[in-house]
DNA sequence: CGGTCGTTTGAAGTGGTTCAAGCCTTGTGG
DNA sequence: CCACAAGGCTTGAACCACTTCAAACGACCG
């Protein structure tokens, strides 16, 4: 891997090791990645990443390939490189639910029925397109596992986040989507000791977790009074990650 | 489909229509479903329901066949023919989150990894093993997309579970509930008029509403007093679905 | 007919929201 | 380099939605 360092852009590093360590590409296969050239997306915060093929009705998920007879495609599927997004739904009465966030490396399925789910750019983002680097890729199926195997982990969190937010207090909500992110973060090497940079505001948190924000700020309180952990300048820091945990039983 | 009716048995019948109205099986196909004969299982009220396979980490709905190297496969998966289930975890402090209910003609994904989720039969059901159905189909290809559409399907509810939980208010909650589930009851035939079974009681919906029973109880009294509906004797009645839809939005 | 399980209702308590003000950080222009 | 504005964080006080506890009632089942 050393000499890979040397050949990679930073983020395209730490997207690749991410799907690494996390099991989902064979530590050998990063080479192969390198290799092969496709155009990287840039995104600015705030923009609406939006799926450049009309989907399917209602597959998001299962199109994967099911979709494609005989075949093996990911449509409206980006691979994440750098920066934060989320998945969110904006409700009529103005309020808005943040489904999950994506974080450097992750797989992200984007929505086919548009107004259903909408993924944003909580940062500037860098990203590239699953279907052409599927395309341009020497071994789509073994890619297309590793992208699978992604996508799948995201839906073990998502019956994760339900469980939060049906039979969880403020407190614990907020414990463990901070101990959630801070594994998702480590998995890509973007945690160094009890700290890493957390580009969230409490608004987006509260969203996450069906609270308010300034109850979000009551939490934070909690957690630093009782030494777990500080957030500040949209950074972490003296994350305890044992005690954190066991907080959320 | 009148010939067909006097060949099905009611279960049967009922869960194939589900399939052929969400326009997940042409209609013509429903024939030689039931050319097909394949073990029907049967499961007791508060049966746990386990997959036979062990399962392939984390990818309960991803390994419908991206696992299955070049082949279609439905692993661990039930059609489910008559009687109701739900998906739910037990916490650690003895509450439980229910993540989604299955009515007849739903598919059902199996959890591989056995602790994170559990499918339990709410009333006595009855249902047919997906992998078995699929081997002996006679067009498995087209038997697979309409079952992926209908888990398609629960992957969409399980993002506006996710907005219930995290932005409603409790009436509205149970509002939205009881229309999804009246809707998907009325597109497999269980609903006349204004009056369908609903085999659950209040825990079950506080459950996976993130409510007390208690207060679930005094949401439906003011639906009634409001004239919606009536929820009585594990029926509703006088389900008033425009006014419903409208309270929530 | 009595026991059990589920529903209903009331009263008291609590966790989280809302509103409003002050503060701190960051960015901008003179 | 400072003044000022804007956006986000913090804190307090009042309020409300939902919970908890407890008791009574009703349906179903042996």
């Amino acid at each position: 891997m050393l000499a890979l360092n040397s050949l990679m852009t930073r983020p395209m590093a730490r997207a690749i090791s991410g799907l690494v360590r996390a099991g989902e590409l064979e530590a050998w296969s990063a080479e192969r990645l390198l290799a092969i050239d496709v155009a990287v997306e840039r995104y600015p915060p705030g923009a609406v990443i939006a799926a450049p093929n009309p989907g399917v009705l209602g597959l998001d998920i299962l199109s994967l390939d099911a979709a494609a007879p005989g075949g093996r495609c990911a449509p409206n599927m980006k691979w994440l490189l750098d920066g934060w997004i989320c998945e969110a739904r904006a409700l009529s009465d103005g309020q808005r639910q943040i489904f999950s966030f994506g974080v450097p490396g992750d797989v992200v399925e984007l929505p086919s029925t548009p107004h259903s789910r909408v993924v944003v750019a909580l940062t500037a983002i860098t990203c590239v397109d699953a279907a052409e680097l599927l395309a341009r890729s020497a071994d789509p199926d073994e890619m297309l596992e590793a992208m699978s195997r992604s996508t799948g982990l995201a839906v073990a969190r998502r019956y994760e986040q339900l469980a939060r937010l049906g039979r969880r207090s403020a407190l614990v909500r907020l414990a463990s989507q901070l101990v959630e992110l801070h594994d998702r973060l480590a998995a890509v090497g973007m945690v160094r000791g009890e700290e890493f940079a957390l580009p969230l505001r409490h608004e987006e948190l509260a969203d996450a977790l069906g609270l308010s924000p300034v109850h979000v700020t009551r939490c934070l309180k909690t957690l630093r009074q009782r030494g777990l952990m500080v957030m500040k300048f949209r950074r972490v820091s003296g994350f305890k990650r044992a005690e954190m945990e066991q907080l959320c039983f």
